[in-house]
DNA sequence: CGGGGGGTTGAGATGTCTCAAGGGGTGTGG
DNA sequence: CCACACCCCTTGAGACATCTCAACCCCCCG
């Protein structure tokens, strides 16, 4: 059984890769359990009993740390945002402890993969054993890819950059490769996607306008139609 | 065997955590390898054939992708800074390529595990299993807080994060609990700092003048002193 | 019908970048 | 041993992108 992941699709990409899969768990019989708008599947600091795949539905996870100044604020981010066939939790391995909370922006249903059966399973089959490291590699490099992308670009490549992003994976879930898909309903608000790629709400909703006044794309709340691919890419 | 990482080390710290070790290795003879000061560990796109953990000196990673503009430079930035005892190139599992290049800012040693060897040796030990995925997923958890930071934080606490931070981990290696090192020799130039900090060369090398000119550190190059922890701390 | 959340747009404040100049090391070749 | 080149660092001044604050709209829901 060799892992589902294409090895090469990571490297393709020009945009951070942004999606996580675990297929190989499919075999087995995980119970499932659904999510409403709005509510947590974990928070941050709790346990961590499982780690869990998106059955339907979308998440986001956000990362809290305590501001460097008490009385101010906490930083708080959107770290990423989590679609059918992506795992969420992995980051919890290390402390025991969830590091992040995850919240459905919609109506969702995962299935649990409690861990304490995941490290007996690894050692029993090779092949989930190098999926689950290599789920985990990515992730590394889907984090990276968003440092690297908040270190480095400006705002118009960082919502471009997004947009393409999502896309995309939209095309992994759909059909065959080679139809694209143009046309998305972003499940999240303005504020959630400034927070993830380290902008203002503000800050997205012009830029958003200006690629619509340029011609890049349709825009209509939170519909958002790709006209021109390229100028998203190559600007 | 348990796993030699302490559970709540990571969850104590404020700033972003930025080491990972694995030690439960040391009882197997890995060969070694020395770098010399600039040179490369391995570069990006690299077939994966090993991980490698530091042993003496220092490293920077540094990763790239094509700019979204073809004609323009292409985006490339510091991704992390590695000194004894963390490890590297688990990025790479995922695409069983490296995602980045790892360059020696010493002559450093490290030593070598080839990555065939690893997974089934995670088979045989449940305890080497449970801290390659504890190593992973503080990886992970490292990346995340890198894009936290980035996307949140002002320079000024960028900086004084940063510091911080290479403070706690030059404890990690030395003496008892407690003893904090507050002479630092930063092995990176200002550039690299500014490169891992979303930051340009310019503004670290000024926002570190006016951390010396408020008495929060004492400066002399890369020579710098911790003065005053709580001016860092908050604020 | 009123309220609240989400979105858009404007105008001024501000933090960081960009460009530019100069100083101090260090290694190398004359 | 000196001279030069090169890299690293610092500092200044103006440009510019993004943030901040504010007003307003729309839509949905109670």
């Amino acid at each position: 059984m060799e892992p589902s992941i294409d090895p090469g699709a990571s490297a393709r990409r020009a945009a951070p890769t942004l999606h996580v899969r675990f297929s190989d768990a499919d075999a087995i019989p995980f119970p499932t359990r659904t999510v409403e708008r709005g509510d947590a599947l974990y928070c941050m600091g709790e346990p961590l009993r499982s780690v869990y795949t998106v059955q339907s539905g979308c998440f986001k996870t956000v990362a809290t740390f305590p501001s460097s100044n008490d009385d101010s604020a906490p930083h708080t981010q959107v770290t990423g945002f989590h679609f059918a066939d992506e795992t969420l939790g992995l980051d919890g391995v290390c402390t025991g402890r969830h590091e992040s909370d995850a919240i459905a922006l919609e109506s969702s249903v995962v299935r649990i993969m409690p861990v304490g059966i995941l490290e007996p399973l690894c050692r029993e089959y090779a092949a989930m054993q190098h999926e689950l490291l290599a789920i985990m590699s990515a992730e590394i490099v889907r984090a990276s890819r968003l440092a690297l992308m908040l270190g480095t670009m400006p705002a118009r490549e960082r919502v471009a950059a997004f947009l393409l992003d999502f896309a995309e994976r939209l095309d992994a879930r759909s059909a065959s490769v080679g139809d694209q898909a143009n046309d998305l309903i972003l499940p999240m608000t303005r504020a959630d996607i400034g927070s993830y790629l380290g902008l203002e709400l503000e800050t997205v909703s012009r830029t958003l306008s200006k690629l619509q006044r340029e011609g890049a794309i349709g825009l209509n709340g939170r519909q958002v139609r790709i006209v021109d691919r390229t100028m998203l890419e190559h600007h």
